[in-house]
DNA sequence: AGCGCTTCCGAAAGCGCTTTCGCTCCGCCT
DNA sequence: AGGCGGAGCGAAAGCGCTTTCGGAAGCGCT
């Protein structure tokens, strides 16, 4: 058997600096665009280096010290778009930076958080955009605060979006402060049977959301324990399963609330289905305004946020030099009224 | 100004091997699973290991010559459900692999593409997804498929979802026969005056569906020529303004096909804006069948391509050995009747 | 006992790059 | 003229790891 002819490796630095007619330190001097040469030869060795097609190798670079090009970014399922929306701004900044993006996602597992954090810190990379999730279950959390400590402690960046768990840059909507104006606008219409689609216990946007019902709630003298919250799990499949529980336990209701809105989408398919009426008969409303809920039937009231500017704040936070103490960006909200939400009859 | 403690560094391979009392190759041996080591000795160094918080550097070891654990993908836009559901399931496939994923996006701008191929070869990524695209513009297309050429040849892999101009292993869903499928559907309805949203015409995956419409409607004898095709996007507000300038220069059309769903969804939010009464006065249909089609109003009448299968399978293919040939993976699609098509008045 | 084998481990080379250090050459001041 | 400083470049060290290569035991066999 003949020996294939082993594929042409790349060139590399060396190869460049022959083909100029310098030294290595030169030709890494001239691509790199450091001091030290001057413009004639770095000029000549950049024309060289793009004749041969060379690459520098971005592991060796990271290697021997340079900066790692390159930001982790973690979220619960790119799909959702929710998270597609904040991934799309992410990556807006990385590629316009000369960033690469590695992402993950956890299918909301903790555990699969802990272990992509910890393939990202393999991967060196420096600064992590945690998306998402922000368990308080016993063990999982702190497993996740502990590796984020200590990757912070060794010069890692690491910002959040939409916890506050942890004690690192965050952008944070004001769910509870948005849920309280939804809540509002509900009671505003006249609405005091209410239900509500809640999320996974564990997240603290949950809490948040729920807070900030509670409280609007209570504020117009009513009392919180008459309403019905059942567990969802953000998908627009468990949305659905728990309105079908939620209404079965209790028909009377007038208005429901999705926490966020894929569960309310998937509660208005129920709805739907089963005959009832939207927002004649029930109204809904959801949170987030993901791209789709314009585009349901009937169009979902919801609470926007500015998903793709939080995105790019928070890899413009994790970019940045460390500040003493953690940053913390709120975000803007806004209820915005469509077709799902009217007055009870 | 006293000096700064410097933040601790990582603990290395060499500490690791230290405090096991082994040296730097036995316990690289025992931590990356070769053999030559010992069962015990290679889980004492693993426990010692995971006591200090060893994390291997990823730099060094691809350096080193250890594979580089990295795919790269490509996509126009993670904020695009198509899409969206394609990284899912590339994620799926690398999360469960042990690998991780770079993604970036192009905004639909092909030399964006060229740069993003450029910037995953300069990460020594060796896999690389590119899903989406497949542009036949003069230039862009051949320097991005010179760059493809000279990657491949230099032993990198890459996979494409949904374009066949590349000499590569690709995953191709049969968009002329899904797009024939769905107007045989229109025609066995009765429709005979449709109109076309169409895509960017640079992209291979509009040509072959504009093709297929245009097969089975020359089957059923009809003069495609007739038919009035406005070029398009591919998004929603693309959608909605291409439906406006269709019907408004051809009012009488009872039915509209959108070469994919975003824009089919703009055409319907147009249409309902516009009064029209979508299906009654005109049907309305999509392609891909992305998660919204089925709660918009009314619920799109689509082709269904597996998305989320499409991006692992492409996952699996670039990380398989290469093989003499390109491969094809062609996917099913299924004709989704939904509400947006009935038989014209 | 003595030989060769296998098994397990350590020393050292080298992956491709950045960067420190030091040398050379040139222009300038005294 | 002689000396000095700075600019421009080259040699070489090392980043943290994988992987040959070679040596030291331990085994069964004659």
């Amino acid at each position: 058997m003949a020996e294939r002819p082993s594929p042409p490796s790349p060139p590399r630095l060396i190869d460049v600096a022959k083909a100029a007619g310098v030294s290595l330190a030169t030709a890494s001097r001239a691509l790199t665009g450091s001091t030290g040469v001057s413009a004639e030869v770095a000029a000549h060795v950049q024309a060289v280096a793009t004749r041969v097609g060379y690459v520098p190798n971005s592991h060796a670079r990271a290697l021997a010290g340079g900066q790692a090009s390159m930001v982790g970014l973690v979220v619960h399922d790119v799909g959702d778009p929710y998270f597609g929306e904040i991934a799309r701004g992410v990556l807006r900044e990385t590629d316009s930076r000369g960033y690469l993006a590695l992402i993950s996602q956890t299918e909301r597992d903790p555990r699969a958080e802990l272990a992509r954090i910890r393939a990202l810190r393999a991967h060196r990379v420096t600064s992590i955009v945690l998306a998402g999730s922000g368990y308080v279950e016993a063990g999982t959390e702190s497993d996740i605060a502990a590796e984020v400590r200590s990757f912070t402690a060794a010069g890692g960046r690491v910002a959040v979006i939409g916890r506050h768990h942890l004690p690192v840059d965050a952008v944070l909507p004001d769910n509870a402060a948005g849920a309280a104006t939804l809540m509002r606008h509900l009671l505003g219409l006249g609405h005091r049977r209410l239900g509500v689609l809640g999320g996974p216990a564990s997240l603290t946007t949950v809490e948040d959301r729920l807070a900030g019902l509670r409280t609007a709630y209570g504020e117009a003298g009513l009392d919180w324990r008459a309403v019905p919250v059942v567990p969802g799990d953000f998908t627009r499949e468990g949305g659905a399963a728990a309105a079908a529980r939620l209404l079965r336990a209790h028909p009377g209701l007038t208005a429901v609330v999705a926490l966020n809105d894929p569960m309310a989408v998937g509660a208005l398919s129920w709805l739907l289905n089963a005959g009832r009426r939207v927002p004649e008969e029930i109204s809904v409303a959801g949170f987030d305004d993901v791209p789709v809920a314009r585009d349901v039937y009937p169009a979902l009231t919801t609470i926007r946020l500015p998903m793709v500017a939080m995105g790019r704040q928070a890899l413009e936070l994790v970019l940045r030099p460390p500040a003493a103490r953690p940053r913390r960006r709120r975000t803007r909200h806004e209820l915005v009224v469509r077709a799902s939400t009217a007055p009870p009859r």
